[in-house]
DNA sequence: CGAGCATGGTGAC
DNA sequence: TCACCCTGCTCGA
């Protein structure tokens, strides 16, 4: 689940919760429960997506840093009994969010929390963000553009679906030594990223499907996607491409599957 | 019911 | 480049 979008949408979904409210804090599971009892009573100020790193901001200078990793959740929901491992519960009279098995849950301050921010490249979904910062990283690098793509100091927030899914909708070679990339290029795969994204946090998935490639535009057999959005290439692998018919394709890069369409995303 | 896998990242070598 | 972490789902026996 989590991208860059869906911290985001969190971020968002906890602020309208919490923000201003006294809050008992708990964490079920255990992991967390010192920590747990010194936030507990106290009121949240807001909470700050950055990339894919969730910051929940305390009224006394105290920040629980949220990285949810690969299979990390957390969801809020109106109040419910604990199910399952809840490693950190956050809970009004109106609402419950609980956090599931994520990759790192930590109690820090504002600095660290800056410090985080610092090492991260420009987000897509920042209004403040500076594209040109990441281009001056990437085009300065010989690695493949999809590798680079997932480099969360060169760009933060995007995961392995935005960068099968960018990179099919800009018509680029993942491969694509990153140097290569000219600046209209990465200008449009940019703002294509900003849309996406901006889109994906309003609808809580990942859609990235142009209304012209949808199976019924094509005339052909709607389709469901085994992870809740429809998209082009994303785990596709060996299935017809969406718009000439190839099929996709997959291969491993640095250790991450890579999905894409020889046909429409030419080497050159 | 166990194995394998996943939209991520770290730390050791 | 690899082992490993965390949880929950799916697939095949």
């Amino acid at each position: 689940m989590p991208e860059g979008h869906i911290l985001h949408r969190l971020a968002d979904q906890l602020t309208t919760a919490f923000a201003g409210r006294r809050v008992a804090v708990s964490s079920p599971q255990g992991r967390f429960a010192a920590e747990a009892l010194l936030l507990d009573g106290h009121t949240i100020d807001r909470a700050r997506a950055v990339g894919k790193h969730l910051f929940v901001e305390f009224d006394d200078e105290r920040v629980v840093h949220i990285h949810l990793g690969l299979i990390g959740r957390m969801t809020v929901e109106p109040p419910h009994p604990v199910v399952g491992q809840v490693r950190l519960r956050i809970a009004t009279e109106a609402y419950v969010a609980d956090l599931r098995g994520p990759q790192g849950c930590r109690l820090t301050g504002p600095a660290a929390e800056e410090a985080m921010i610092a090492r991260l490249g420009p987000d897509p979904l920042d209004p403040q963000a500076d594209p040109e910062r990441a281009y001056d990283r990437l085009h300065r690098s010989h690695r493949p553009l999809a590798a680079v793509l997932l480099d969360q100091s060169v760009l933060a927030g995007v995961g392995n679906v935005y960068r099968a899914e960018v990179l099919f909708r800009q018509g680029l070679d993942p491969l694509l030594p990153a140097d290569d990339l000219t600046p209209a290029q990465w200008s449009r795969l940019w703002a294509d990223l900003v849309g996406l994204m901006a889109e994906g946090c309003r609808a809580g998935r990942i859609d990235t499907v142009r209304p012209e490639h949808t199976p019924e535009a094509m005339g052909r057999p709607p389709r469901v996607d085994d992870h809740g959005g429809e998209v082009y290439v994303y785990r596709r692998a060996g299935r017809p491409c969406l718009v000439c018919g190839t099929p996709v394709r997959r291969r491993e890069l640095a250790g991450r599957n890579l999905y894409w369409c020889p046909t429409c995303q030419p080497e050159r």
